[in-house]
DNA sequence: CGCTTTTGACCGGCGC
DNA sequence: GCGCCGGTCAAAAGCG
C-alpha cells in the first residue's frame, strides 16, 4: 500500500480504497497489508460478512474508478510469498501458490474488463470528436444568438456545458450528453492513471491544457474542472465563477444554535434576512490562517426547530476528524451538484441517489430555483426528510455525522435536474451498478463519497482536506 | 490581555 | 439614479 495514504487529509480515500485486502488461507484470513490507519475501521466488529462485503465493495470501488488493484493483488502476492519464505510446510506452500495462482487469474480477468472499457471509451470519444467537430461547423455556419436570458446564464453552464444555444435541439442535446459522458470518463480515467502511477505520476497531455488559475480555484478541485475540459475559454470562465459559488446547504432539527461539524468558526457578521424573523449568523472558519471557507446558519421560518447551515469554499488546512465527516460530504455534495449539473453524470449520479431503491425518499425531485443567486444543494437531514436517520446517525449527543447515503436531496437551487432521457453507455451501467451496490450499504456509501472527493481532490496541492464544509465543495 | 461576539456602517449587486 | 438587500467590515463590548 503507498505510504501516501496514510496522508492524513485522505483519511477517507484510505478508509476506502484501501481497505484490507483479506484473503482465507486453508480456513484462516489473511490479512495482506493492514494499515494503522484503519484502526478506527476496526473498532467495530468485523463478522465474516462485513469481510466478505469489504472485499467485494473493494473490487467494486476498484472497477469503478479503475484504481490500483494490481498493485493490490501484486501487495497480496507478495505477502504470500513472504509467508512462504518464513517457512511454511508443503502442503501450506502449494494451497499458497493456488491462491497465488487464484489471484493472479482474477487480476488478469480485471485487467481485460479494464482494457475493454478503455476500448469502449476510446471509441466513443472519437465518436464525440467527429460529433464535436461536426457541431462547431454548424456553429460557424449558424446564425449567432441573441443573449442568454440572466436566468438562463445561471443555469446554462451547468445543464450542458459546451452547448450555448438557448433552443437546443435534441441531437445538440444528445451531442452534450455524449460530450458530457466522454468528460466523466474522462475523470475516471484520470484518476485511474493518477492511482496507477502513483500520485505524483505524469498527468495526461489533456491535464496539460489546464490553466495554471484552476489552481487559485478554493471550492473545488482541479480534476471536477477537467469535467469542462472541453468548453471554450468564455464558458469555462463563466462556470468556473460559478463553481466558486456553489453552495451546500445542510438542514438538520437540533435545539443547538449550531450544529457541530468538528470546525471552529468566528462569528463576524449577523443580518436580519427578509422574510424570516431569525437573525441569519455569518461564521468563518477561524482554523486556518485565511480559510476561505464560511457558513451561514439560519433557522428555517417555517420550522424554528430545523437549523439551515450553508457551507461555502473549502479549507485550505488539516481538518482534525471530526470535521472530516462533515468537511467531506458537504464536499461529496459540492461535487455531485457539479457533476450532476451536466447530463451525463446526473445520469451517473443522480440514478443512483433518487432511484436508489435504499433510499425512501426518491420520490423527491430536486427542483429549479432561479432565485438562487448561486447553485446550492440542500441535504435534507431533518426527521421529515426521512425516518431512518435516527436509526443511522452515531456518535454522542450533538455530535452531527451525516450519513450522505440518507441524504435528501430536495433541492438543487440554480440547477435544472430534468427528468431528461438518457442512454447511458455500458460504462456508466457498470459504475451504476457498481454505485448502486455500494449505496446500498450505509456503512460505505458515506465514506464512498467522501473518498471519492478525496480522490477528486487530492490533486490539488492545496486540497489537504478533501473538502470543505463544504463545497464545502471542493 | 487576547480572543470572540455584537452591531451599526459600508459596499456592491440587482431591480425598478 | 435610487432603494432594497445580502454580505462584509471593523470598532466596541463582552468574556475567560
Amino acid at each position: 500500500m503507498e505510504a501516501s495514504y496514510k496522508d492524513d487529509s485522505n483519511y477517507n480515500v484510505a478508509a476506502v480504497t484501501c481497505f484490507t485486502p483479506m484473503m482465507s488461507f486453508n480456513g484462516k484470513r489473511l490479512v495482506v497489508d493492514e494499515m494503522d490507519f484503519l484502526a478506527e475501521k476496526k473498532e467495530s466488529a468485523v463478522d465474516d460478512h462485513e469481510v466478505v462485503h469489504q472485499m467485494e465493495l473493494h473490487v467494486d470501488v476498484g472497477k469503478l474508478l479503475n484504481t490500483g488493484l494490481d498493485l493490490l493483488t501484486k501487495s497480496s502476492a507478495r505477502n504470500i510469498m513472504s509467508t512462504m519464505e518464513e517457512g511454511p510446510s508443503e502442503e501450506n506452500k502449494l494451497a499458497m501458490l493456488a491462491e497465488l495462482n487464484h489471484v493472479s487469474a482474477e487480476n488478469q480477468r480485471l485487467r481485460n474488463m479494464v482494457d475493454q472499457v478503455n476500448d469502449k471509451y476510446n471509441a466513443l470519444y472519437n465518436h464525440l470528436m467527429k460529433l464535436k467537430e461536426k457541431e462547431h461547423n454548424n456553429e460557424i455556419n449558424g446564425a449567432i444568438e441573441e443573449k442568454v436570458e440572466k436566468d438562463d446564464m445561471i443555469t446554462r453552464p451547468f445543464l450542458d456545458i459546451g452547448v450555448a444555444k438557448k433552443e437546443e435541439t435534441w441531437q445538440q442535446y444528445s451531442k452534450g450528453k455524449q460530450q458530457e459522458s466522454k468528460s466523466m470518463i474522462d475523470l475516471m480515467e484520470c484518476k485511474t492513471r493518477k492511482i496507477c502511477n502513483g500520485r505524483d505520476g505524469a498527468k495526461s497531455t489533456r491535464d496539460k491544457h489546464e490553466s495554471p488559475d484552476d489552481k487559485a480555484i478554493p471550492g473545488f478541485s482541479n480534476d471536477v474542472m477537467k469535467l469542462s475540459s472541453f468548453v471554450d475559454a468564455e464558458q469555462t470562465s463563466e462556470t468556473m465563477s460559478m463553481i466558486k459559488k456553489a453552495r451546500v446547504s445542510v438542514r438538520a432539527t437540533t435545539d443547538s444554535p449550531m450544529i457541530s461539524d468538528g470546525c471552529q468558526w468566528r462569528k463576524y457578521g449577523q443580518k436580519m434576512a427578509k422574510g424570516n424573523p431569525c437573525p441569519r449568523a455569518y461564521y468563518r472558519c477561524s482554523m486556518g490562517t485565511a480559510c476561505p471557507v464560511r457558513k451561514q446558519v439560519q433557522r428555517c421560518a417555517e420550522d424554528q426547530s430545523v437549523l439551515i447551515t450553508t457551507y461555502e469554499g473549502q479549507h485550505n488546512h488539516i481538518l482534525p476528524p471530526t470535521a472530516k465527516t462533515m468537511a467531506c460530504t458537504t464536499s461529496a455534495a459540492a461535487s455531485m451538484l457539479l457533476s450532476g449539473s451536466m447530463p451525463s453524470s446526473d445520469a451517473l449520479i443522480h440514478s443512483n441517489i433518487l432511484q436508489s431503491a435504499t433510499l425512501p425518499f426518491s420520490q423527491n425531485q430536486a427542483t429549479l430555483s432561479t432565485a438562487a443567486p448561486f447553485p446550492t444543494i440542500t441535504l435534507d437531514l431533518t426527521e421529515n426528510a426521512t425516518n431512518n436517520t435516527s436509526q443511522l446517525s452515531q456518535g454522542p449527543p450533538h455530535e452531527f455525522m451525516p450519513a450522505p447515503n440518507i441524504l435528501n436531496l430536495t433541492k438543487i437551487s440554480g440547477l435544472q435536474y430534468g427528468s431528461q432521457g438518457t442512454n447511458p453507455t455500458s460504462f456508466i451501467d457498470t459504475v451504476n451498478a457498481a454505485t448502486a451496490a455500494l449505496t446500498a450499504d450505509p456503512k460505505f456509501s458515506a465514506a464512498l463519497m467522501a473518498a471519492v472527493t478525496s480522490i477528486i481532490g487530492s490533486s490539488h496541492p492545496n486540497n489537504i482536506n478533501g473538502g470543505s464544509g463544504d463545497p464545502t465543495l471542493k
